[in-house]
DNA sequence: CTCCTCAAGTACCGTACGGTACGGTTCTTG
DNA sequence: CAAGAACCGTACCGTACGGTACTTGAGGAG
């Protein structure tokens, strides 16, 4: 069992510590994403979640609070397999590491575009409004800061080792980002056809590289 | 009174036609806007449109069928005012032209960065999963599409009076977007702060356009 | 075997919402 | 002025959901 249980409410009354979840209770999180991913927030009621994953609603109050808090758990448990998803880098020559920026590129709209990434999106940005939802900063800090943390590292060394050249590396990692993604991303989220935005990803990546290569690669 | 009235269910059960709305009606798309805007799809019942704007449920469903034809007149009712928000080109002279891309970008970020615009993004997007819904691309098409294809209408303009040289207009379009607009939609869309995500909007207007134009600019 | 804990399944409660029906009032039209 | 339509306000209905309580059964420890 975790050892936030009901005998201590502890100071944010959490729940769920970080990622000390029963196999049991990622089981229940896995199932309640498929849920989501299915049918969006309107098919992620407390009573098909159980249903789902064979489990009783108590348990998923007891585990998790309330539906809220499910919710948050659901995006931490996801953020957590994020980190792993972009591959290392590699610096060794300033075409290598070109060619690893192509792949970044193809991997960041990989996540993007995925199902579960759309749907989590969706629900933080549906509930976004409500100024007391901490969904947003969640999925901000799960998932898109551990992706820019990452990019702004090793533009950092590719500009030490004299790859690029750049005054701030977030902001340039913006610029980066804005080349790759353009409007992509939003036009996924509001429901157009993945193949309709995303013909030729490759290719796509392969052009916002050489443009930022225009604008930050140093001339030889 | 509008056309489609009970007397003829039409072929697609339209209510509203375009936007030949009643002064009145548009005072409920108004407030029922402003509720939007407010506290989110969660405000946005039927009670609450109707006790907020001083008009009977009865007279909601009369005029717009259910909640989801309310809130696709809501979209089309917003998107009918966004056209005329972006100014004129001005393709007087390269320097002038410059100059206008620059305002172009302030405006578009002014337009995306909306209290409206935020929320109705916000609306389509939770609804997106449900693949009947037609709000993410009405929004695409009353949204985006206007501005999409002013822009490009300029880029050509632009191009053929040598002030920039590309392939394809709606890829350069793209790619302006990008550098315009990076992930700041979908930040504000996640809820953060205007004011943390966008701070000094000129100058990053400027920057992009700079970078735009060493992109497709023409050397002289 | 017995007790105890945990959790599944189900039934239940209060509430809130979408949608409808109705009485009363105002406004238009002849 | 009189007849009728439009419409506001409210009450109402069915449903669906979040959350709680209770019963049953499966293991684990003594």
């Amino acid at each position: 069992m975790q050892s936030a249980s009901v005998s201590e409410p502890q100071g944010t009354s959490e729940f769920v510590r970080d990622e000390d979840l029963t196999p049991r209770q990622q089981e229940v999180l896995e199932s309640a994403l498929a849920l989501l991913v299915e049918g969006g927030e309107k098919a992620l009621t407390t009573a098909k979640i159980a249903s789902a994953s064979n489990c009783s609603k108590e348990s998923l109050y007891k585990w998790f609070g309330d539906r809220d808090g499910l919710i948050s758990a659901m995006m931490a448990f996801q953020g957590s397999k994020v980190g792993a998803a972009v591959g290392q880098e590699d610096l060794g020559s300033a075409s290598a590491f070109k060619n690893y920026l192509v792949r970044f590129a193809c991997e960041l709209l990989s996540v993007l575009a995925g199902d579960t990434s759309l749907a989590l999106n969706r629900l933080a940005i549906g509930q976004a409004s409500n100024d007391a939802s901490p969904l947003g900063p969640l999925l901000i800090e799960n998932g898109r800061g551990v992706i820019e943390a990452k990019a702004v590292g090793f533009l950092r060394s590719a500009e030490q080792k004299n790859y690029l050249t750049f005054d701030d590396a977030r902001q340039t990692y913006h610029v980066l980002y804005g080349l790759i993604v353009r409007d992509v991303h939003v036009r996924l989220l509001l429901g157009e056809r993945r193949e309709f935005v995303m013909k030729n990803f490759e290719r796509d990546a392969q052009t916002a590289i050489a443009q930022f290569y225009q604008l930050y690669g140093v001339e030889e």
